[in-house]
DNA sequence: ATAATAAATGTATTTTTGACATTTGTAAGC
DNA sequence: GCTTACAAATGTCAAAAATACATTTATTAT
């Protein structure tokens, strides 16, 4: 073969699961199921395969813990230190994903040994995962000022607190509630449902939800996502 | 072995390499020296070795072409698309350098066939390295705006004119000198010198210094670098 | 009817942006 | 040596955005 020269490397996807759940900002571990370090907490990873990209694997990884599809899912960076798996040599493309985490198969968190941890709360993880969950973390911060991933995290429909909370979670940063309020209806890109949640006050607040067509619109012509200032 | 049952892949580096010169923003390409795609215009690339990181690669092979050590040099993403490389499998990890190009080595850069072009004359490259290159170009732009990574391309000495004519370049677009000026002096992170740069004036323009620890004294207390509202 | 309370709106102050006007310092031409 | 030319550098001011609170609103439980 043309490189049969060079040498080839073993190649992993590691995925680092943000869910968001009682107002708490979380991760999902679950306990490798393979040697070495067989039963320590790690991120869900696999091996990529011939017939697949990384996206894919990724994807395929996702879907055998949590039993979703189409998640929100995207490529962090390459880890490649030469001993970060004593067992032999493994790059790992290391992936962070999205989930409303009431949507997820509790079966199948439960086969696998997964469980959601608090950012406080998480335990020590094999290899280079600790490193792998803080890129992850930063990106996360980073990404959500400048575009509506935030949405990934919530149901569908929600409050504007709720929303709040959500970036208060992001952040680890109490934000003003009349001026995000104020920031992101400006933004035009929420849809106010005739639908109110009664469960948090004696007034109740509207459900919103998030109009991806209405952001697609504005992208277009120039409009940017920006919570720079909140 | 461990993970005997597992696939293994080739894996390569493939940097996009960023330099500022004549107020222009250009980029570093060379003629490739082996099969397949031989003598068509292609990134900078190499293959991974096992006794090396990527990051080593990447410093690597930036260094047997332009002669550079030291250079700043990040990591973009990983490209798996299956037939990428039509002749085998091969994941590439793209990377991104940014040089001052009056320090490269001119006679390195003749050997290697190597020329540099601005964006509006970019030729057409092989396998997905036009990718590589619009995702390296978006992030330049974003990086830029947030951590002063500008610097790289300049010499350690240059003018306020310069540093805007460089983010002009970035940008492509035009920004306010006054205000820019402005902003940057109110960042406090440069070091104007006593000497004038007579070239372009009658007047003379100061010459200043990024000063790098003033910078990280800034940011360990909370300091953004924040290019936002230029 | 009233009290309680989160949701929602309002308001005032400070900061930052954006556009443009003015002054400054120096070399070259007369 | 006086004037001219001109980018560099500083100044000004209105508009916009961020920030910090204060007030009103809508609803339910008592």
């Amino acid at each position: 073969m043309t490189y049969s020269n060079k040498d080839k490397f073993y190649l992993a996807v590691d995925c680092v699961i943000f869910g968001f759940d009682n107002d708490q900002l979380k991760l999902l571990l679950y306990k490798r199921d393979f040697e070495p370090e067989i039963g320590k907490w790690s991120l869900m990873g696999g091996f990529l395969k011939t017939n697949e990209t990384l996206d894919e694997a990724a994807s395929r990884i996702l879907a055998r813990i949590t039993g979703l599809r189409d998640i929100y899912l995207e490529q962090l960076s390459a880890f490649s230190e030469l001993n970060r798996d004593p067992a032999d040599r493994v790059i790992s493309i290391g992936y962070y994903a999205l989930i409303n985490s009431k949507e997820y198969s509790a079966e199948m968190l439960k086969q696998y040994g997964a469980k959601w941890f608090t950012f406080d709360e998480i335990p020590k993880l094999i290899f280079d995962h600790t490193e792998i969950v803080n890129r992850a973390m930063k990106r996360l911060k980073r990404k959500a000022k400048t575009q509506p991933i935030g949405f990934e995290l919530l149901p569908s429909q929600f409050t504007i607190t709720q929303l709040r909370n959500l970036y208060e979670a992001i952040y680890q940063r109490e934000l003003d509630p009349a001026n995000f309020r104020r920031k992101f209806i400006g933004m035009k890109l929420l849809d106010r449902l005739p639908i109110k949640d009664m469960n948090h006050s004696r007034k109740g607040a509207f459900l919103y939800a998030f109009n991806k067509n209405k952001y697609e619109a504005h992208t277009s012509s120039g409009f940017a996502f920006d919570l720079n200032g909140i």
